[in-house]
Parts: C-alpha cells; sequence; structure tokens
DNA sequence: TTTAATTCGGATAATTTTATCCTATTTGTG
DNA sequence: CACAAATAGGATAAAATTATCCGAATTAAA
C-alpha cells in the first residue's frame, strides 16, 4: 500500500513527535535504532520530510530532528504521504489507465474510489498527536 | 495500490471473458493491444493466471486463451490479485511490522484495517462477468 | 580555535519489479 | 509428414526502489 520509505517516514515522524512532546531532539542514529529501519535510507527520508516542512532539523553537535510542539496536532499522515509518495494513491488511476477520469473510467473504477476515498479520509483525518500518544501509553508499537 | 503485473492481469482477463463470451478465443497478441500491455511481460502474468486456474489456455495453431463461460461470474478479482500480487495486501502490516496483529499492532494499525477490509469486500465481491458486461456496453474501458 | 557530533548531499550498490529476447514445445492444417 | 501459428519457459536487460558509503557543511562545547 505505501512505500518502504512512507512507512519509515510515518513511523520516523511518531517517535520525533513522542520526544518532541519529551523535549528531546532526536538523532537520526536514535530514530532508526526506534523503528528499526537503514540509517543512510532513514537519512534521506528524514530530508525530505525537512524540506516539506513536516519535521524540523537541527544541524551540527546536539542536532537532530524534532517537531514544534504545538503543530503535532495538525500534522496528518496525509501530510506525510505526500511529501514522501506524492499524491499518486489518491489520483492515480487503479489499472493504471492515463488519468483516472470519471468520464472514461476504467472497469474497476466505480468500485475503487470509494475505497480510495475512504483511505484519503483515513490519511486526512488522523494526525502525529493521537498516534504519538498511542505509542505513549503502549497501546501501539513502532517495531517488530 | 496493485502492482503493474496486476493490473494488466484483471484487465487482461476482463478482455478474456468478454471474447470468451463471444465465444472467440484470444491470442496474447491481441490482449496485449486490447489492453496496452508489453506483450512478453503480460505473457508471464497469463502464464500465472492459468497455473492458477482463473484462465485457460490452448497451445499451438488456433491456440490461446479463454475462460470457460459458465465460470466467469463466479472469478472474483480477489482470484486475480492473488494468483498475482499474493494475500499481501489483506495481511500485510500496513506499516511493515513483521505480522499485523491486534496484539501488537503498529501505530495505524486500528486505522487501516477498515480500509483494508473495505478493500478486500470489493475484491471479493466483484466478478469478471460485471465488469466484461460494463466493457461491453462502452460503460467502462481498457485503455487510455 | 580545535574537536567531536551531527545533518546534508552526492555517488554508488543491491534488490525488486518491469520488460525483452530467444528457443522449445504443442497443435491444427495442407 | 512438414509447416506455420501459438503458448511455455529460461535467460537477460532495463528501470525503479531500497540501501550503503563517504566526504562536506554546520554547530556546540571544551
Ligand atoms: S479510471 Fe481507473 S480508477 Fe478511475
Ligand atoms: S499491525 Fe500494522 S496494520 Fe496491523
Amino acid at each position: 500500500m505505501f512505500s518502504k520509505a512512507c512507512e519509515y517516514g510515518i513511523k520516523a515522524s511518531i517517535f520525533i513527535a513522542l520526544s518532541s512532546y519529551k523535549g528531546v531532539r532526536v538523532s537520526l542514529k536514535a530514530i532508526a535504532k526506534e523503528i528499526n529501519s537503514p540509517e543512510a535510507f532513514t537519512a534521506k527520508i528524514l530530508q525530505d520530510l525537512v524540506r516539506h516542512d513536516v519535521i524540523n532539523s537541527i544541524k551540527g553537535a546536539h542536532g537532530g530532528f524534532e517537531i514544534d510542539n504545538t503543530l503535532i496536532s495538525s500534522i496528518k499522515l496525509s501530510h506525510i504521504v505526500n511529501a514522501i509518495d506524492g499524491d499518486a494513491i489518491y489520483s492515480r488511476c487503479g489499472l493504471g489507465l492515463h488519468t483516472c477520469n470519471e468520464n472514461h473510467p476504467c472497469p474497476v473504477h466505480h468500485k475503487f474510489i470509494g475505497v480510495r476515498e475512504e483511505l484519503k479520509l483515513m490519511l486526512e483525518d488522523t494526525n502525529l498527536e493521537e498516534l504519538a500518544l498511542d505509542i505513549k501509553s503502549g497501546t501501539s508499537f513502532l517495531k517488530v
């Protein structure tokens, strides 16, 4: 469903949010360890998220990644997915026609748009705060 | 959402169903042309569908692909997707945890399973007959 | 001001997916 | 039987995704 890059991006963002609530900035190394991802690849993804203003990076000694506490609840999964995978998941035809077009629908169009719309709503409705709180309370997990 | 292979597999199956209703067996070449797919790659996918008993192949002169007319309405999208992409789309954790497990859920598990379940139901509920009839009536299209 | 801890960014490698090519095999027809 | 028209299947190539490596730039602190 999501690319590996996107999966890492989501998990990393949640962990960064969690740390930011605690007031601690986290390093790439700590993130990769926590979400069980390859360090260098994760670095690329974090750079992407920084460029898209999803997370914030501080260079140099004692640097790392963080998110402004006041923004965490307004960052939606859709922002992260969009930054990494683009909007293909929302707009692309499920069977690879040139465009998804109501007036020239592929065979699964009307079956597919319902699921796609639900996915879109879910991503737009889910924010980093709730996901981070679930990790904090031990309700959900970032690895294994 | 689906792999390219799966997209081709679905479109090819619909076209084969349509031809089978007309009583004509179709060649690989005709299929690839109709669904706008690379011929050799499509051949591999069709072989896969044959092995999984989704479609039927006849070798030699005047050979080609067909589906038993009486079976078309009972072949579901889920059969095709399963034959080509396996069951990952149903069972895999959305964030790549080792397994999707209610007792050890990833952060998006409870948000995700709804969408996944709707997708599953859609695939299990949609059969080749209805898709082929839409193509026949000009309600939907296999290419462009 | 030097050093160490970091992120950044370019180059490259490994893996997976997608695509192509060529030969073997099967089968209907003259 | 010989031939032509098909699918089957193995080998290989191209492209995309995932992963690694290494040096440059930045920054806090000794
Ligand atoms: S045209 Fe294929 S999903 Fe809309
Ligand atoms: S554990 Fe991740 S989707 Fe179920």
